[in-house]
DNA sequence: CCAAAATACATTGTGCACAATATAATAGTG
DNA sequence: CACTATTATATTGTGCACAATGTATTTTGG
């Protein structure tokens, strides 16, 4: 399409172009993505990271699977800085409950309280309708979220050919 | 692939499936992908965010473009209150200088200074060293970055066909 | 059993994002 | 020209993210 450029600082400023650049079309789409969660979530009384806690703690129950804040956070991959407030907000909300493991008094469990699994039926119109609001075939978005998680994983655990 | 649910928790539980939220990737993506660009741009000392912004100066400065916080803003899509403490740091960092237009007093310019402008060389290689990372080939990645561009742009001008 | 290492969570501090609001300068209108 | 609306930036407050550190509780090895 465009030719290669010659010059030095021809190199650079096709390299260094923010059009050019993944890593901004993935933060771009990332905030435009959740402000269009927004409006949705606020109905709900939720932030949107507040929303991924929720959707986790609801797969959680009906997998019968007991939710530490460690376990959250390698679900999120979010660490107790972020979590440890944001649990207690929720738990302001009365939303979830927080409180020490009997077996082993480091782990706080997380629990859903009446109010918080009921609201797993509001919420479950959320996707749609903000699938629908991007306007993009559903098959299309769903290739991009499998690219999306390919490269999650590549970035993570560290690329093709690491021997680790 | 898997059966469609048939009772009403199942097509929660599906819908409301983490691994199956595009935004969530999107999301963990994006985190993944600013915690790589860490520690390269900690060498240069500069944030990821304080990074796009330099990208946006670098290309202003070789177009000839005159830059205030506004434009910048349009460029990011970022507003203000996240703009103006950011380029205050870039501007403790003697990397920009900000200064009220003399034709419009309303008007902040931002402009590189020499230190800024000399950056650019020591970033030039900040993209490749973290694609190479990514682990992923570059069509693909081009690739997903195009369909994230496409995915962003129906997310804020609400539909394909913005004659805009 | 006891000291040292590991684990789980909490706290502190910095830097975004973004809504809401404030302030000042300019443009538009009668 | 006075008055209003608009525009550009700044400020304030809330809520993430995440590094670094702290603290209490197991676990492990001798």
């Amino acid at each position: 399409m465009s030719e290669p450029p010659v010059t030095p600082e021809g190199v650079e400023n096709t390299v260094l172009a923010l059009d050019n650049q993944l890593c901004f079309a993935l933060y771009a789409a990332n905030r435009a993505m959740t402000s269009l969660y927004r409006p949705l979530l606020a109905e709900l009384g939720l932030t949107y990271p507040q929303y991924l806690v929720m959707l986790v703690l609801w797969e959680a129950e009906a997998a019968g699977q007991e939710v530490s804040v460690s376990w959250l956070g390698q679900r999120l991959r979010l660490d107790s800085g972020t979590l440890t407030p944001l649990l207690k907000r929720l738990a302001a909300a009365d939303l979830v409950t927080r409180q020490r493991s009997g077996a082993d008094e480091r782990v706080v469990t997380i629990a859903l309280t009446t109010q918080g699994r009921d609201l797993k039926a509001r919420a479950k119109d959320v996707p749609v309708r903000l699938l629908c609001q991007s306007g993009m075939a559903p098959e299309r978005l769903q290739a991009l979220r499998e690219e999306l998680k390919t490269l999650l994983s590549l970035m993570t655990h560290g690329g093709v050919s690491s021997g680790e």
